[in-house]
RNA sequence: GCUCCUGUGGUGUAGUCCGGCUAAGCAUACUGCCCUCUCAAGGCAGUGAUCUCGGGUUCAAAUCCCGACGGGAGCACCA
């Protein structure tokens, strides 16, 4: 990562400050990440804080599946806050505006709003005096209902910069708070929030994603009128997969109309189904570091990452046999009735004991191109000459056969063949359609050493590729 | 519509602030070879970008200036 502008190496804070209205996905943890970083490049420290200032959309649930995301992902955070901690202090800095007339209490429709800001326009109410503020302020907590009052900050009606034409600061909800109940109704908006909490945290770096970008201003003014210090803040671009969309908008009408099963579909970039996948949380960090800090913006091709995973998973992973559209091969002559092979090619994983007779299964594909006559090689098993193709296939074992120059093929004894699903996730959508066949779940059959393996180990079947392990009866494909 | 951001090989980026040391580095993808009882991993090599386009400044521009065009975002009592 780049340089930080004005960074002293022990003094350094970052945050990270997501809203708990939904479960954490790729985009946070470029977010998490890159300030966690920076944190650590200094020697400084990182802070995560709960962004919890509308009680309509936050939830325990998110806020839960948040932290357990972040867990995962190993980043470590110094403190961990909720921007709700700090509602007394909103309150009496908003009474600093006001009292300094830079802030004034509106009781306009919204569409009135709305079209003043169009037309750039002030409203009747910004001409209120303080003494009439106060009083519009205090009826904010008991008298005005939700929707009737707000507090605006006075910015610039002309401004070609939008966001700065006098925004909201604090608005009245009703809604129970997740952890605070019904203590509070009058809420502090986004940009008074994170002013005040990036000033007071102490927060000296801040990276958030580029549609913040003109909010810098508003920050900035906020921040001035209160004279409290600034943080130095930067953007970087949104981290979103090709045809793996992110919103909320998109996925939740997905997960109501049965089409994609749950926030932990392997089809989706959330960091539940990333890592039910299997992905590797090292990898996803690795990945979003070779990004790097630009503003363009893209759209990230998902096998970058799985270039990424990879590297991580194969040292480990064990190798093992599957068959899919299984073809049964009946060998004679076979000298043995159990076979050890080992785990891993190059790493000492061990080695695994296949018991076996003449029924062996190999998979349909394999079986097609098999002609009469030929040799292939059952893979750490030995050669078999092929006298009989069709439905069932025939064979005769060959002791000391050669391996070089011949076709090897994986199989699995069908008399302890283990039945398992596998799920084969593919691009969600094409083209902004929802691809139908976005999941293939194929039957396929494994060794019998698969019951052995704890669920959520990395495995990977031999010629076809990675996949996890989800449960006793069925695995999901990572990557080839 | 207005405002802001952005534009380097198939893809993701480094380099752009402070012009030359790079006719552009890395990764990924792709191709070939080596290795291998896997179509993985590993090793080696190769294809591939006049840095969106057009002007200008300069001895010299991906880098500075102007303009055009393309992409994204904001214009909420959401964050």
């Amino acid at each position: 990562m780049p340089p930080l502008q004005g960074a002293e190496q022990g003094k350094v804070v970052t945050r990270f400050p997501p809203e708990p209205n939904g479960y954490p996905h790729i985009g946070h943890a470029k977010a998490a990440i890159i300030n966690s970083e920076y944190a650590k490049m200094y020697g400084g420290k990182c802070i995560l804080r709960m962004d919890d200032t509308n009680p309509e959309a936050e939830r325990m649930e998110y806020h839960a599946a948040i932290k357990v995301g972040l867990d995962w992902l190993g980043v470590k955070f110094d403190v961990v806050k909720s921007t709700s901690d700090d509602m007394e202090f909103f309150y009496e800095k908003g009474m600093e505006l006001i009292n300094s007339g830079k802030a004034y209490v509106c009781t306009c429709k919204r569409e009135t709003i709305s079209q003043n800001r169009k037309e750039r326009k002030a409203c009747k109410c910004s001409f209120r005096d303080i003494k009439q503020n106060n009083q519009g302020w205090e009826k904010m907590f008991e008298k005005y209902k939700p929707g009737e009052a707000i507090v605006r900050f006075r910015g610039d009606m002309k401004a070609d910069n939008a966001v700065m034409r006098d925004p909201v600061l604090f608005r009245i909800i009703d809604e129970k708070h997740y952890t605070l109940g019904e203590k509070y109704r009058v809420w502090p908006s986004y940009d008074l929030a994170v002013a005040i909490e990036d000033s007071k945290d102490g927060i000296t770096h801040a990276f958030r994603s580029k549609e913040f970008e003109l909010r810098k201003d508003l920050i900035n003014a906020i921040l001035d009128e209160l004279g409290m210090r600034k943080p130095y803040q930067d953007f970087f671009s949104r981290l979103e997969f090709k045809g793996m969309p992110i919103s909320k908008r998109i996925l939740k009408p997905l997960i109501e109309e049965g089409k994609v099963s749950w926030y932990d579909d392997p089809r989706l970039p959330t960091l539940e189904a990333l890592r039910r996948r299997g992905i590797k949380a090292e990898a996803i960090k690795k990945f979003i570091l070779s990004l790097g800090l630009t503003k363009a913006n893209t759209l990230a091709p998902f096998d970058a990452l799985e270039a990424f995973n990879r590297k991580f998973v194969d040292a480990d992973s064990i190798r093992l046999f599957m068959v899919s559209k299984p073809k049964k091969l009946k060998v004679s002559n076979l000298p043995f009735s159990s076979i050890e092979i080992p785990n891993h090619p190059v790493n000492d994983m061990g080695k695994r004991k296949i018991e076996i007779d003449e029924n062996i299964l190999i998979c349909g594909d394999d079986a097609q191109n098999i002609t009469e006559g030929t040799q292939v090689r059952l893979l750490g098993l030995g050669n078999v000459e092929i006298n009989k193709v069709g439905d069932e296939l025939e064979g005769n074992f060959i002791e000391d056969g050669k391996t070089s120059n011949i076709q090897k093929i994986q199989w699995v004894p069908q008399k302890a063949a283990h039945e398992i699903k596998l799920l084969v996730p593919n691009q969600l959508f094409i083209d902004e359609q929802f691809n139908e066949n976005s999941l293939e779940e194929l039957e396929v059959y494994t060794e019998p050493h698969y019951l052995k393996l704890k669920e959520g180990e990395e495995i990977q079947f031999v010629r076809f590729g990675y996949c996890r392990k989800d449960s006793q009866n069925q695995a999901i494909f990572t990557h080839k």
